[in-house]
DNA sequence: AGGTTGACGTCTC
DNA sequence: AGAGACGCCAACC
């Protein structure tokens, strides 16, 4: 089965799912790697079906600026900022501090698929 | 049935 | 280089 078959939101969940601990991406990133660069927006709409469908960690993904932009849309107030610090990430003010230390590159890690 | 918003990012001026 | 506008696709109203 080719990937490409697989809705986006499919496709999200997969890559999110992928994510190890202690490491945080970007929704951009992962659009990037589907090839959908400009549907950043897209996937912040797949993890909020994820966040309550999919078991996908949709804490460990935030926007490139690496704030918790969608912390407002889980349970508690902070709990995104408490799951990631429980990670060993330190958070600020939504703000992830080392955000290049903690970012999770899927085409470094998964590789560049074309 | 149509218009607007939305967990963002890239492109353009 | 900085600021502004647009785009992506789906869901919600």
């Amino acid at each position: 089965m080719n990937p490409e078959n697989k809705n986006f939101f499919q496709k999200v969940y997969e890559v999110a799912s992928q994510i190890p601990e202690g490491r945080v991406t970007s929704y951009g990133a992962i659009a990037k790697y589907l090839g959908a660069a400009r549907s950043a927006r897209m996937v912040g709409w797949a993890m909020n079906s994820a966040g309550s469908m999919e078991h996908v960690p949709a804490h460990r993904v935030v926007n490139k600026a690496g704030l918790l932009t969608g912390k407002h849309h889980f349970d508690g107030t902070n709990l995104m900022q408490q799951l990631l610090e429980n990670e060993g990430i330190e958070v600020i003010d939504n703000q992830i501090q080392n955000l290049d230390k903690h970012f999770w590159d899927p085409f470094k890690e998964l590789g560049v698929e074309e």
